[in-house]
DNA sequence: GCAAATTTGTTCGTATGTATT
DNA sequence: CAATACATACGAACAAATTTG
């Protein structure tokens, strides 16, 4: 049996320290110089044992401070399950803000940028249009609490607007109810069903910027591919949403389950959905 | 604008490499110390640099070998929602084999270890039992085309055994139609629903070493918790599925969907469940 | 506003250990 | 056993960010 690497045995220690409450929450770790002395170790295996920490989202450097150790998020548990009876699912607009707010949380929403694009690859196979059809591509941002928590962008066939007649798809205006609603109001468009792809990757940089994650993509997000079908079968647009996984989490619900319990006041425990 | 890192600069270079084919499938990197003089910089520089594109998944550093390209890994998507019919989700013994299989892959699973321990906090809370009652463990792994694929832990309460007479519960052996239809038969206890919550983590040292994940945890896992309700609304079961983020994708199905259409022969994109 | 001190970030060099061929 | 290549560890220097005087 192998003995532990010596920057293994220096993170481990400072996790026990933090956990055992004597490191508190955005306190400072001592300095790289100081915990050299203290182990009788070199800076760099110093520096391993921090990034190590780092990895585990139990600690964030930052240049010129110092070494801190990392609140505990409460994540949101978004349900992807929550509406069955109207179609629509966790994560859609109207359903997000409930969700949210049901919690005791603040959302926020950014005014949608709106964009007409041909679809490239991805995007035309699940939508089955061809590559290189115009396609609308709504997007917007999502904060909860100010912390920026989200990334939606919505794909429509530009059919919904030229045969459908479903224009409020090209203005760059918040849609009140969702989009859902609004396309089945306006050209009868019922969402009998939808299909989410949830797959894990390392954040691109608009991603790392606007979540404020480390650069190096340590923390993975989330992205939920979203298809949503008629009760025809026919697919008739594709939400791709994005949430970085340190602060998120998802729920499925199937069958008969209990409804959720709210929070009890501030407890992580409850919030966390145990 | 500040100016890229040296060995930022050196793995995007790399990467373009990658992706422009110049390096293929499998082909092995020059040595670092080919790269070193490439790129005149120091062999720790070009570690850095191949350290990022291991945290992207695009390449793989094998000891005594050098670093290779990686094979782009071919999904396995697993469907929570599966048999809302018969109660049982993905992942689930039968549907798990079943699922597999009809995707033309070869599953293989373990036989399950059984242990019976104190539930602890978040398995006593998940079952909604008292810290310290005793529990059933239920332990298995599980490979696809012999690869290791997925770890699971199934925790019952004790008193499914001691007053309800589940006793195949607590015999290291498979149940071969899975341990709800099990339950189902023996003591009358129908799963009326379940509820996942799915996070995201850096794995531990076993699902390192059985994953053979890179041991400074870049590559994280899918943590799913799977809490089976019966008919009154009561938890009887806890399965914790631990999957590798990088090989798996995760599907919901709500509402009417058209069936998942099965692989094209060995195209990548129909698996991918675009 | 500026300069000094502190702290982390990046880069270089070197040495030794371990796994594989 | 030897050669190759990655893993760990040491030391040193300068750069960049931040705080403090």
């Amino acid at each position: 049996m192998a003995e532990q690497p010596i920057y293994r045995q220096i993170a481990e220690d400072l996790q026990h320290k933090i956990e055992a409450g004597e490191l508190h929450w955005d306190s400072r770790l001592p300095s790289e110089k100081e915990l050299r002395e203290q182990y009788d170790a070199s800076r760099n295996t110093v520096r391993d044992a921090i990034q190590f920490l780092m990895t585990r989202g139990l600690v964030e450097t930052r240049p010129g401070q110092g070494t801190f150790v990392m609140k505990k998020i409460n994540p949101f548990v978004t349900t992807l399950t929550s509406e069955p009876e109207t179609g629509r699912g966790g994560g859609e607009e109207g359903v997000y803000l409930a969700e949210v707010r049901a919690f005791d949380r603040e959302p926020k929403n950014s005014d949608p940028t709106v964009e007409i694009k041909k679809a490239e690859g991805a995007i035309a196979r699940s939508l089955r249009i061809d590559r290189g059809d115009q396609v609308i591509v709504r997007h917007q941002e999502r904060d909860i609490d100010a912390t920026p928590w989200s990334l939606q962008t919505s794909f429509y066939p530009m059919t919904l607007v030229t045969q459908r007649g479903a224009t409020d798809l090209i203005r760059a205006d918040d849609i009140p109810d969702g989009a859902v609603a609004y396309l089945a109001d306006k050209c009868g468009i019922e969402q009998a069903g939808y299909r989410d792809t949830i797959s894990v990757r390392t954040p691109d940089e608009n991603e790392i910027r606007f979540f404020k994650l480390p650069a190096d993509g340590r923390v993975s997000v989330f992205e939920i591919y979203r298809v949503g079908f008629d009760k025809d079968g026919n697919r008739f647009r594709l939400t791709i949403t994005v949430y970085p996984s340190d602060r998120n989490r998802l729920r499925v619900d199937v069958g008969e389950v209990p409804p959720r319990e709210l929070p009890a006041a501030t407890g992580e425990k409850a919030a966390a959905g145990e």
